[in-house]
DNA sequence: CTTACATTTCAGAAATTTCTGAAATCACTT
DNA sequence: AAGTGATTTCAGAAATTTCTGAAATGTAAG
């Protein structure tokens, strides 16, 4: 397959991206010629259009699987795989999002709740500031289960509010004020 | 200077994490170092307490001052140059958001600009998606700027709605509602 | 069961990133 | 301006990650 340069361009830039994403250049630029092409496409024909081996082809495709951004489809009478991105943006990043979260956020919330459990370690700066951070990632992770919830029609709404959200935050009764004192 | 085994497991646990995090082993176990140590700390203590070289404390500590996310402190009388991290953990998670969207998300908004401007390429799915994509992620970067203005107080009451945030949600009038239309 | 692809695995090669020690630079003191 | 100690720079070494080609495995059809 050749590539328009647009589509060139496109690809080459999420490749280059890749490293700050968490994610090698070839994944990226397999995620990117995925989510322009209009239609599902074969490794054979990513293999190609990236000019890299069938194995580098694979393995990224499976990366891929494994943050659940690509959607297997089939078509009749080839028996190949073809892969394609979800239409839907919203999809899209929700499962970005929350990957991210289960690789980056979760294993130290874990972490930080197992070093609390060991119990009292006789260094109390060390101990208050553990506390404090989980206490943080907690009502963050919290707020992003909330926005999980939402549809994407009253999320849109959300995110659309502009400068009003702060008059609507303040005519909700005051909640948890506890929870912003600083140390 | 000797970890005590909470500090120990935490720097390390922060190092290994880093890799996920963007950064490279060495300045997480420096930035969880400082972040659960009560005083400053100077680069020769860092080296030691964790067994370091010298200059990869140097540009360990060159880079968490290029994210911002460390603080130079000086010690009456001593001319070495001290390192701590704000004790205000929503200050950290501000220039952390902040230096994220910079690295990771400033470029390619620029860069999807850029391609809309090369003008119609022939390629109209392409086109669609970018254009698509591009008014995704201004609507996430337009959000995230209201948020970065609210004061720390309103940011926490509004992590902290629950699920009374849909409610909220709704009292406002319909905005925008040709955004939430899908493909 | 055999053939004909399609896909995955994997060991080593290539590329990239990280780390070190030595030298250079910087900045304060005398 | 010479001396002392702190810090940075940088070239190469070490470690890690990514990529490839070949072999192995999987799978549907004949």
């Amino acid at each position: 397959m050749m590539l328009t340069s647009l589509q060139q361009e496109f690809v080459l830039h999420f490749g280059e991206m890749g490293s700050r994403w968490g994610i090698n250049r070839t994944v990226g630029q397999i995620y990117a010629l995925l989510f322009i092409s209009s239609e599902p496409l074969n490794a054979e024909t990513i293999t190609d259009a990236l000019a890299i081996s069938r194995s580098n082809t694979s393995m990224g495709l499976k990366e891929l699987q494994s943050w659940n951004l690509v959607r297997l489809k089939h078509v009749q009478g080839d028996r190949r795989d073809y892969f394609t991105t979800p239409d839907d943006l919203w999809e899209i990043v929700r499962t970005l999002v929350a990957e991210r979260k289960k690789r980056e956020i979760d294993p130290t919330l874990t972490k930080l709740r197992e070093l609390e459990l060991q119990g009292p370690a006789g260094d109390d700066y060390a101990e208050a500031r553990i506390a404090e951070l989980r206490e943080m990632i907690e009502m963050m992770t919290g707020f992003y289960a909330e926005m999980e919830k939402l549809e994407t029609e009253r999320l849109v709404k959300l995110m659309t509010l502009g400068s009003r959200i702060a008059a609507l935050i303040d005519k909700t009764g005051a909640m948890f004020p506890a929870l912003t004192k600083r140390k």
